[in-house]
DNA sequence: CTGTTAGCGCTTTCAT
DNA sequence: ATGAAAGCGCTAACAG
């Protein structure tokens, strides 16, 4: 199939007889032309179903008026949350985004900012894949003074912009929130250690137990892959303890649904055997049985916040120095922790 | 803040003291080019960071290897799925993608439409609001002879190659289910009627209710306005009636949770008093108690299809004349439909 | 008020 | 084996 020919103001020209950059002034309403010559010139425009060539503008300017983003996976609903903000506010600010998602893979994450940036992208939003260990794509972007930033899931080191939760303080909320309903023990199931968010939760975690005056186990901290394999072990490992934990915080609500279903199959009661909580509050979390008390981030805030800060800085509004917005999460408590209701 | 400066050919002719073709020909690897000037160029470009300038190529050739997507929602788990699909595939045909979403409103699909034809994207996949009424943007689109395929939310008349699923066929496995699971009054709840998809699901579940000698009631027959609020009435609307049916089909699967939730808070049992079931397999259906009966329908693979198709017919691998892609879907059977379990 | 020219970055004849 | 020139579609500086 061959696309169909797109009418150039070079045609227009010649039908009229005037030269393009006549066209050019008439189609962007320049003052200094003859309002009859105008006239006409937006009317052939009209009648030819003139388009302009938004690809001829970008190379002359150097500038696409399109942002890349680059996500771990679209079809996660927070992901998708924050992708709608992307985009809404995108087209607020009057840019077009392209979206790739790294499927959790580092090479891939790496091949997705070539591509964009060959296209030639204006800027980037990224958050990391769970493979991203090292950042030398990252530093390289930097280098070569691409404006980006960094949101979810982010990396300290790199000097640009990062829109993050208050990954902290939401686990403190949901660590007091367990204690405050009963729980003597409660269990921090990791994710990776040198995630990000594995650190940050477990700092509110602590923190928490802290105020409470419970001193850290170290049985009860566990880390999981967070494959669904690896959820269910650590939910059987759990069960095997003798001294078991009566509250459990999983760094995700995926795992948190992972351990509630073996637990489910095995007998356990939650809340009344152990307490559930998660973090992210997927769609799913509120409708399971019983439904899971968890933290919520709001993806689409960060998704527009991000636009937002990256074209202040792009535009000159924003310093060029980068900051670091922390969003606030909200507790959702839910059945999963009422243990005395 | 500024765009760093990205290294052109012209740089590295200069900094050689060559041509722009030459290096244009090393770069491409052309046999025609003496062995050292090559090494010496592709030297250059690697330590002066070179990356080719796609804008550049794209406006030459008149190709920008990009699809432009257009879906009604993100964040809808369905639509993420087929972007993802969308996704891989345009990336293993070396294409990149731009995605618009219409928050089911027409005015945004078409000016979607027009941003992504004005970045020159090759073509188009776009899936139609709920809005969407008059196809006067779908039929310049296609006088204009910008190539495009219709999935899931497609429309009939225009002559370009569309991907659905089998609704009929899925309707009318939900609705045999029901009459099998021993329902003897079996509700639809549709849609708005003019929506593609409502009366493709009406077919389905006349043709079952026929191969089962039951006879169309009316009343039987109930429109949503697909809100949780109009959703939420029809919920109360059943109760009401002295008639009451014993299962419920439901148009999509968010419908039949809000039915679900209105039920359960009036303590009606599902399915004992009244079954249940869905359209669509929404991961929150899986763990709704009780788990909603409901039809799957593959969102990765219909993305991949639907490019694999257009790319065909880009290339010429495929006729150029429109063929219509269907789906078949399957039926998910769960609590909300064990009647006698 | 309008045309000519040059240039954005790249490729591809056409010369040499 | 390499360079010069033209052109993709558009705009802006410079001349009239």
């Amino acid at each position: 199939m061959k696309k169909g020919h797109q009418v150039t103001m070079k045609e227009i020209a010649k039908k009229l007889g005037v030269s393009v950059s006549t066209v050019s002034r008439a189609l962007k309403d320049s003052p200094e032309l003859h309002p009859e010559t105008k006239r006409k010139i937006v009317e052939m425009a009209n009648e030819m179903n003139y388009q302009p060539n938004l690809l001829a503008q970008s190379l002359r300017i150097s500038r696409t008026k399109t942002l890349g983003v680059i996500v771990p996976e679209i079809t996660s609903h927070f992901f998708a949350s924050c992708i709608s903000g992307i985009q809404d506010q995108a087209n607020v600010r009057g840019y077009n985004i392209m979206i790739c998602q790294s499927n959790e893979n580092l090479e891939l994450e790496i091949a997705n900012i070539k591509t964009l940036v060959a296209t030639q992208v204006d800027a980037l939003l990224i958050s990391l894949s769970r493979e991203t260990n090292h950042y030398e794509h990252l530093f390289e972007l930097y280098n070569r003074e691409i404006p980006f930033v960094l949101f979810d899931r982010v990396q300290e080191d790199i000097p640009v912009s990062k829109i993050t939760f208050n990954d902290v303080g939401g686990a403190y909320q949901v660590t007091k929130h367990l204690l405050e309903m009963g729980c003597k023990r409660v269990m921090y199931v990791s994710g990776p250690e040198d995630l990000y968010i594995s650190k940050k939760r477990k700092e509110g975690y602590l923190k928490a137990l802290k105020d409470f005056g419970i001193k850290e186990e170290k049985e009860l901290i566990k880390v999981t892959d967070l494959t669904t394999e690896g959820n269910i072990k650590i939910a059987e490992e759990v069960l095997e303890m003798e001294n078991k934990p009566d509250g459990v915080f999983c760094i995700f609500d995926p795992v948190a649904m992972d351990v509630m279903t073996l637990w489910k199959s095995k007998g356990v009661k939650i809340p009344e055997d152990i307490a559930l909580a998660g973090f992210t509050n997927n769609p799913t979390s509120a409708v399971v049985e019983p439904a899971l008390t968890t933290v919520s981030q709001p993806g689409y805030e960060m998704g527009k916040l991000a636009v937002s800060h990256l074209l202040d800085q792009l535009d000159g509004i924003a310093s060029d120095d980068p900051i670091s917005i922390v969003l606030e999460t909200t507790l959702v408590p839910r059945k999963s922790t009422q243990t005395n209701l």
